[in-house]
Order: C-alpha cells, then sequence, then structure tokens
DNA sequence: AGTTAGTTCGTCAAGTTACCGAACTAACTG
DNA sequence: CAGTTAGTTCGGTAACTTGACGAACTAACT
C-alpha cells in the first residue's frame, strides 16, 4: 500500500497539497488523491486551508489530524511515575507525576492504570481515542513473561506481567521497554541528530547504562542486555569476585561510587550534591573524586565508541548530565581517543524517556494502521518540538 | 514482486515443488507457476526429477542452477592474495592463492584483476558467467574515494581506487569491504548461528579488531570504525599520549604484544610460534607471557559482551584461533562476566573472510537480479556446506 | 487384477487490487 | 486573454487471488 508512504508525507511536511505529495511520494495524483480522500473520511488527516499567492489554481493542504487518535508515554521510576498524554503530532497535551506506590508489583499495576484514565480526563480527551501506552521501566522487560527483571529499585515488578495486566486493565496495547532504550530513541529523534546516525545514550546516575539505537533501531542483544556498561571490565578489579555481583566500572562511576570515594578522602558521608557544592566551592577532595569519576565514565565512552562508532554518545541521568562532570568526561575522553568524538548532555533531560516512549507508541500506532501486513516498512516519525518535552520538566 | 520469495523458497529448500513453494511464499500455486516457468526459461532454476513415494500426483522439483552465474571471492591479505570462485550455491569450485604483489597499488589490482580472469578459466567456466567480485581487505575502505584506508602492510592502497579500478578491469560488480568485516560475515553465515542471532567476529593477530553482525546486518559506524577494539581504553594506559598512535588495547593483545612481553620477562626474542611452543613445553615465561595476553583479550571480549550483548563472540586470528590462547580466553572471560557467555573458535579458519565474501556476493546478486527497485527486502543466502570452505584450507 | 476413494499437482479462466497515464476541468495569476 | 497549477475522470495494466477442474498418483477394498 502507498497509505504509509501518503501519511509519512503528509506527516513529515506538515500542511501539504495533494500535488505535493504526489511529487514527494512518486505516486501518481489520482493513487494520492483516493488515498487522501480515504484518510480524511476515516479521520486521520483534515483539510487546513490553501495555497495562497502562487500562480495557478490554488491548493487544499492537507496535515495529520492531531486529535484522531492519543497516546500515552508513561516513565516508572524508582521514585515518581510519569505519564503524559501526546497526540498524533507528538505534542505532549497533559502531564501528570506521582511518587511512586512503594508497594510494588499490583499496585504499580493500579497506579499507572490509574493515572493513564486519569490523564486523559484531565485533558478532557475521550478514552476510547487512547490507542496505545508505552511504559519506560528501570529494568531488562522478559518478553515471554512481561516480568521485569533486574529492577532493584521497584519492589515485587519481576514476579508479575506488567504489560499484560496494564494491557487487561486499560483496554489498550501497551509496550514495556527498559527506560534507558526509551531515552536513547528519545535523544534519536529529538536530539538534532539524523534519522540514520546511530547514538548511544549513557546514563550515569544510582547505576550506569546505555541505550544503543542503530539505524534507526534499538540494539537490544541476545539477552536484552545490550548497553550494559556497568560490566565494562575496568574500573574496579573485574576479576575480583565482588565485581559480578555490581560490575566493575559501575564501582567506580555512579552514585555510590561518589559518595564512597568522597568518604574515603575525607571521612565525611555527604550526598552526591553535596560533594557537587562542594566541588563548586573549589574543595580539593571534592574535584578529585569527580575527576577520578569522570575519568572512569570517559574510558566507558570510549569503550562505546570504540566498539560502536556512534555518531554521537549522549550523556544523561541524574548525575550524567550536571555540567561540572559532564566537561572533565569530554576532557578526559577526548585524550584516550585518536579521532575527534562527539559527546553531548542530554537535550531533553528528564523527558529523554518519555519523548522516547512517545515516539515509540507513534511509531507503533503508525505500524499497525498503516502497514498491515507489510513486512518491512521504514516509518519515520518526525520530530515534535522539542520545548514540548523540555519545558514540562520539573 | 514475488520473484524473490520464489527464488529464496527454492535456494532455501533445496529441491522442491511449485505446490510446496507455494505455500511456504504464501503465495498461490498459478502465480508460483508462472514465476517458475519464468526463471527456469532465463535458466536461474532447473528441474531435477519427481517427488516418489508420497500420496498424490507426482511433483516436479526445482532447484536454483547452480551454474546459472559465479561469483569471486577475493581476500587481499599482507601476505598472500587468496581468490576463490562460487557458484550460485555458495559451493567453492576454485581456489587460487598468491603472495601478495610487494610493489602496492595498483600492481595489487592488476594482481587480483589477473587471478579472477585465470580462476574462471581454470574452472572452465565462461568469463561473461563471472557477475561480481568481492574484495575483503585489510583496512577501512573509503566509501568517498575507494581508497583503504588504515593498512599499513600494503602500501599505495590508500592512494588508488580500489573498487573502481578493479571493477574497470574485471568488467564486473566489485564490492571491497573490510577484511574482519567480512570474516564476521562468514562466520554468521556458516557458523551454525541463527539468521537473526548478532554474533562478533574477533580476530587477533598483528593487529585486534572486531566485525559485529547485528540483525544479520554489518555494523559500520559513522566512520566505518565500528569494531575497533584496539582502542579500548584498557590493557595500557590509556590516557597515555602513545595510546593515540597504537591503541591501549592493541599494545598488549597482539603478536607485537607477545613478543614484547615475553623478551621483557626473558631477554630473549623469540617469534610467537616459537613462544606457543615454547609454553606447550611447560616453559614458565612463556605460559605467563600467553596468561597475560590471553587476560586482556578476555577483558575485551567482556567489554564487547557487555556493550553489544552478542549471541556469541567467536574468535579468529593467526593467534586468535590458537586453542592454547582461546582456552585462557574463555576462563578468563567467565571470571569476570555475571551471565553465562559464548565464545568460540572460529569455524572457518583463515577462510572466514572469504566465506563472508561469497556470501556478500551472492546477497548483492540476489538483490539485483531479483529485487530490483524494492526498498527494503530481506534476502537470505541458504548456508554452503562449511566443509567446501574449510577443507580448502592451506 | 480391477475398482474406487482420497490426495496432491499443476492449469485454466475469471475476478480483484493497487496502481499509472493521459485527457480533461477548475481555479488562479498577470 | 494566455499561462500555470490542482484535482478529477476514464480507461488500462501488472500482479496477484480464488475457485473449478483434469491429471496423476497411493491406498484400500473387492
Amino acid at each position: 500500500m502507498s497509505q504509509c508512504a501518503v501519511v509519512q508525507a503528509i506527516a513529515n511536511c506538515g500542511p501539504i497539497s495533494r500535488a505535493s505529495v504526489a511529487k514527494i511520494t512518486g505516486r501518481s495524483k489520482q493513487t494520492v488523491s483516493e488515498i487522501v480522500a480515504n484518510l480524511e473520511s476515516t479521520g486521520w488527516i483534515q483539510a487546513v486551508g490553501h495555497t495562497e499567492g502562487h500562480i495557478g489554481r490554488r491548493a487544499i493542504v492537507y496535515e495529520i489530524s492531531p486529535s484522531a487518535a492519543y497516546v500515552a508515554s508513561v516513565d516508572l521510576g524508582g521514585a515518581r511515575v510519569r505519564v503524559t498524554l501526546c497526540d498524533l503530532t507528538g505534542t505532549v497535551l497533559t502531564e501528570l507525576v506521582e511518587p511512586t506506590n512503594p508497594n510494588g508489583g499490583m499496585a504499580i499495576v493500579d497506579q499507572i492504570a490509574r493515572m493513564v484514565r486519569s490523564i486523559t480526563a484531565l485533558a478532557g480527551k475521550p478514552y476510547d481515542d487512547l490507542h496505545i501506552a508505552v511504559v519506560g521501566v528501570p529494568g531488562v522487560p522478559d518478553p515471554e513473561t512481561g516480568a521485569i527483571m533486574m529492577s532493584p529499585n521497584i519492589c515485587n515488578i519481576d514476579r508479575i506481567d506488567l504489560a499484560g495486566n496494564l494491557r487487561r486493565q486499560l483496554d489498550v496495547n501497551v509496550i514495556v521497554e527498559n527506560d534507558v532504550n526509551l531515552a536513547a530513541r528519545g535523544e534519536h529523534w529529538l536530539g538534532n541528530h539524523g534519522e540514520q546516525d546511530d547514538i548511544v545514550y549513557l546514563s550515569v546516575g544510582t547505576g550506569i547504562g546505555a541505550g544503543i539505537v542503530v539505524g534507526g533501531q534499538l540494539l537490544r542483544g541476545r539477552n536484552g542486555a545490550a548497553g550494559e556498561v556497568g560490566f565494562l571490565p575496568f574500573g574496579a578489579d573485574p576479576f575480583d569476585p565482588s565485581s559480578l555481583k555490581t560490575g566493575a566500572l559501575e564501582q567506580v562511576a555512579a552514585t555510590n561510587a561518589i559518595i564512597r570515594q568522597y568518604l574515603a578522602r575525607t571521612g565525611v558521608r555527604k550526598t552526591v550534591s553535596e560533594i557537587f557544592d562542594a566541588a563548586e566551592t573549589g574543595e580539593s577532595n571534592a574535584l578529585e573524586t569527580l575527576d577520578s569519576v569522570a575519568r572512569q565514565i570517559a574510558r566507558a565512552t570510549v569503550a562505546i565508541i570504540a566498539i560502536i562508532d556512534p555518531s554521537a554518545v549522549v550523556i544523561g541521568g541524574s548525575i550524567g548530565q550536571r555540567t561540572e562532570l559532564l566537561d572533565r568526561i569530554t576532557h578526559q575522553a577526548s585524550k584516550c581517543f585518536p579521532r575527534k568524538i562527539r559527546i553531548e548532555k542530554t537535550r531533553l533531560g528528564a523527558h529523554a524517556a518519555i519523548a522516547g516512549g512517545v515516539v515509540t507508541a507513534l511509531h507503533q500506532l503508525h505500524v499497525s494502521l498503516f502497514a498491515a501486513g507489510q513486512s518491512t516498512t521504514e516509518i519515520i516519525i518526525p520530530p515534535s518540538e522539542i520545548e514540548n518535552f523540555v519545558a514540562g520538566a520539573a
């Protein structure tokens, strides 16, 4: 079907006439006319006016009808649950944030379901127009069982079928994906990278992990464990048995590492943000701690670049995106790799995973609606306005 | 066109009837009949007999006509040039090996062209039936200029357009690709891995490098430098400026590293194979040298697994495939990664790149013949007999 | 051995789908 | 008015499907 191509042309090129769509897609004018008529009658696109001032007959221009359907993107964190409702253009309509229910397990399912239902009500949209929900989780979803493995901060989430239960409660399609993977997709979508660029999102927070987008697709790996950079074999001694529990790199390049290193140097236990504050005042122990951690993260970045050779490595996460650390990482990394390397700060901050959820949802929606039965179709969702996502950051 | 699907079904499922092809491809019987008639008349497939003993009418079975076209796979090494001629089923017909012309540059082009022409003569095949040649080179082909960058062992190869010149001399399509990348494709094709399995081929010889197959496709990276594991930031001090010339890992995990380490321990300069021999006699210095090198290669393997999470890492290269080293690598790697990991010895040995060239050539041939103009078509070349490749190893 | 039922192969004819090309009408600029 | 562009109508085609049917075979029964 050319339907898919037509939808994409309209989505990408904003308000556009049928004649132009025909040129872009390479189909004939009346093939396009037929499809457009069809799409308009089913409500997916709408006419929004005329061209004017050009020579020749005025053209009717069409655009994706934003309110034809909605998608929900959920970021389930250890501390907070964030839910956003977006329209078909990827514009955020409403956002809702709550503390994560500490009971875990089914309580989480109930919480997410309630939040998704109430956000559609808040936005004043009929619930039936919600077509899909994507949930980012801090762990590895098991595609067989739907359980979330390796998620220490949320209890009992590895004992239930999150996707299945949510699907039942919400009565819409549900996709569950690792939050760092979603963040990588989000940055790839909105972070000023080409559609074909390979990018890696490196998240540094309580742990360290990477999401990898190659050829527009997430690299998942055999066990869904691609990007587990915490187990890179340097930092702490990788051959020490203790490195089998907490990875060798993770021991020296995450929240706990900063706290512990500062403690070792000074005998004083401070929180991460206190240590950052101390560094800003020029305290040498704090500065040395940050230097040391940045050095290890820089090595991780170089390891990723040596193996993947991406267009850019985007660094995010609660501590990774702090400029003081980022500058040090960039500086150190450039010292141990022969070519120029591109390390960037996340442009989406805490909303990277949410944005990734939105693009995943929209992609899935387009596939199911317009490419049913087609084997391999490249579907590109045009980037939304980045401000939609960043502005909402609380 | 369904033509592509029909060809694949016949290629994959050996001698097969039209009715079975219809079932496999999901097309109707006479669509298949038409296409088969067409393919038979153009010579790409041939009838080879009847089914028998089954209930019902006998079926005429067809197979790919092996001699409809041929492809050449060339492995250009620093010391040797290896050329093989294969038929459409991926069976090696003839192999030719020569020392690499030491003059480099255009002399290499002339040498390869001469060898390719003479091998078709040797095999007694009309030159016009040769459709494509794939050349594996120890360096990074620049897709713009056709020059081969970073190829220290072959002189002046970075100053000429290898692909273009060969295409002109041979008058067939020519693809030039990095040899480790081809080896990765070869192992992926013949090494008992699933079509969708991600595998990494790690070559350890004069240098260390990896070829990465993800989702059936080579991972190339922004600069074509994916898999440059020599620059992984451990082994030697990665922040030392000397690690910008020879990568930190490459300094301790390749031919020279073995020689130098043994020299440092004993004061004696031996070749790599002499050191392996010494290790076999139980000489402790040699054993310790191998242990130390294996330890670093194991770290490289773990780094790859942590980032890519492939189904398997296949180790090859002149020293990587030596069992003494491989056993040590496997053992050390398992000690610093929490999950079970699959490290395998190359099954193709020196013929991995050749096999990769063959599958690349056959793939390209199928695309150009049967999928012309189609956007994205998965084309799977059924594995050939691995013996065809390994047996020829000299 | 002969008959009959059941199965599968391959073909024929008619219909469907998704597209295209060319001619045509509509609406605008200058 | 001519010139230009937008959209429609009409007819046509390539690729595929569906369903009916004869040919060729096996198996089982008489």
